[in-house]
DNA sequence: ATAATTAAAGACAAAAATACCTTTAATTAG
DNA sequence: CTAATTAAAGGTATTTTTGTCTTTAATTAT
């Protein structure tokens, strides 16, 4: 469904909500390591969320590392997929048409418009907050490595 | 959300379903025109495709190609994915967590389980010949490299 | 000011997906 | 039987994705 970037992505992200905040910031391997992901990949990928602050923040230096402001835990999910550029999901044909559309729709098209809404749904309702509570609830990424 | 190797695949098997008859068989050239779709690469997933006869069938020779039966149209479009296997799809977590699971379920699990259950129902429930008609109708995939 | 720590940036490497090409095998038509 | 046609099979090439490594810049502590 979706590319380990954007998988790495959301976890991060909802890890980084989890655990961090103004004054406790995560250092990239601490995150890598909770995530279960490649260090020097996530790092890349957590500049993609940094950028423009659009989702989490990064300070250097000593005692530096990443964290999420309370006011950025109100974005939607759907945020961390645009900072990866895979928003494409949500307006591509599932046959990989470029034409489909309305007016001259692929022959899945009218039965997978619904699946499709349900999902962009999720990712837009959901906030990164709610998610990294769930996580909590059922604390969920402390032993994902094994 | 799919691979272009399934995409090519799943439109090959439709046009192929609109198409082909046992003595109307189409050549590769002709069908990767069609469904505008790199003819070599296409070759290698109309032989996954062919094989064990699960989907469709080919002929070698002078007026040979691909065809498929009247019984293989009944086949749900699963069947595609399957042969591409591509199925993971259907029981992957959607963050990519290999211990997702209903008793250790990731934050979105929940709410993914049931789009994901449309999503196979959808694949489930539809034939090929199903498809097939409904391209027909929109007489789909004749213009599809305009 | 200096040294230590951390992310940013950029180059590089490996793996996977996608695409192409050549040879072989099967089939048919003549 | 021979030549032509078509898919099968296998190798190669390209592109994209994923992953690594090194250098640079920022920040902090001493």
């Amino acid at each position: 469904m979706f590319s380990k970037a954007t998988e790495y992505a959301l976890r991060a992200t909802i890890y980084i909500a989890q655990k961090s905040s103004v004054v406790k910031k995560l250092s990239l391997s601490e995150i890598a390591k909770a995530i279960d992901s490649p260090p020097s990949f996530t790092a890349k990928i957590l500049q993609l969320l940094t950028k423009d602050n659009c989702v989490i923040h990064s300070v250097r230096g000593p005692n530096g590392g990443f964290y999420i402001t309370e006011s950025n835990k109100q974005l939607p999910l759907k945020k961390v997929l645009e900072a990866i550029n895979e928003n494409e999901l949500f307006d591509k044909c599932i046959l990989g048409l470029k034409k489909c559309s309305e007016t001259k729709p692929c022959p899945l098209h009218f039965q997978y418009k619904p699946i499709k809404q349900e999902l962009i749904h999720l990712f837009q309702t959901n906030t990164i907050q709610e998610l990294s509570e769930k996580a909590d609830n059922e604390s969920l990424f402390i032993n994902n490595a094994i």
